[in-house]
DNA sequence: CCTGGATATTTTAAGCTTGAAATAAATTTG
DNA sequence: CAAATTTATTTCAAGCTTAAAATATCCAGG
């Protein structure tokens, strides 16, 4: 007796196999986060959050505007206007007028930053390797790439529909 | 001239590629939650972690305890707390004492919050398919089955140390 | 029984996050 | 040029998040 699957069966089943992708990428993201959390909590008393705002003004050698900043991260303008605010109490980055425009603030690292975080990001990357350590470089590119789909695949399209 | 790369370079290489895939699935996670989130707001007036608390405590037919509760959704303890007293609030879980153990509390779907997940469920996961759209049923198990390496494998094992 | 840890939960302080409202400056347009 | 709109940023209120301290209860050994 064959198997046979209607339509809406199979892509119920699709659908299902989807939202366990979902809940996988998830809890992987959930665990490693949380190591890269800790361990930049306990030896070096930052956070992600920091390490990411460092990690886009390195990239960029002139320095980034706030909302260039908030593009970049895909967190919003007011989020980091604290997270900028805190780096600048504690010397790592500067604010500095972008001439031509007085609304808007180029935040730059400054010398200690920029050497602060290329510490920290040549540890983060064997934090990151040690975690995907599974994984040898075919399979990473491998798998990166096919992740890349999620972020390009445009708004609404391929609505299931159920 | 054929390219020979030693040790080093291969285990740098490697180290390069994982840390693209670590900013893959950061992304992708971020755009898929950013996407959940928005929709539970707008529709529902709801949030991501309320809608997993009621998630967790659907699947469990007797209710869960805080510290379980905190367990199956990898977050901190005081964090169900604060949650869990908003969803009080609006009924749709319970607060019920354990019995024989005076420190422990079980929280459990009212039927209202039964019914308005079941609701919210079927939804999130018409959602979550049509986000990874670009995968059909057989390609999302793969993923999902690689992806579960991730957080099936023992804390410290696999340290690149570069 | 009672004392000393272990366990379950809440509280607290600090920081992250968002969406929306408020400012302020630039640009467009009548 | 002035009014209206847009753009860049900050402020605000609410909620999420964590780690650590505080409470309260349980359990085991003496």
């Amino acid at each position: 007796m064959t198997m046979v699957r209607d339509k809406a069966t199979t892509a119920g089943a699709a659908s299902k196999a989807r939202l366990r992708l979902w809940i996988r990428l998830l809890k992987a993201q959930r665990r490693v986060e949380a190591e890269l959390r800790e361990r930049l909590r306990t030896e070096y008393g930052s956070t992600l959050p920091r390490f990411d705002v460092l990690s886009a003004l390195h990239r960029s050698k002139a320095g980034l505007r706030m909302s260039e900043l908030s593009d970049v991260l895909m967190v919003s303008n007011g989020n980091v206007t604290g997270i900028v605010d805190r780096l600048v109490e504690d010397g790592t980055v500067v604010r500095e007028p972008v001439d031509g425009d007085r609304r808007a603030m180029r935040v730059r690292l400054t010398d200690t930053g920029r050497s602060h975080f290329r510490e920290l990001a040549a540890e983060h990357e064997d934090w990151v390797s040690g975690l995907f350590a599974m994984f040898d470089e075919c399979e990473a590119e491998e798998l990166a790439s096919k992740l890349h789909a999620v972020t390009e695949t445009s708004g609404r399209e391929g609505e299931t529909g159920k």
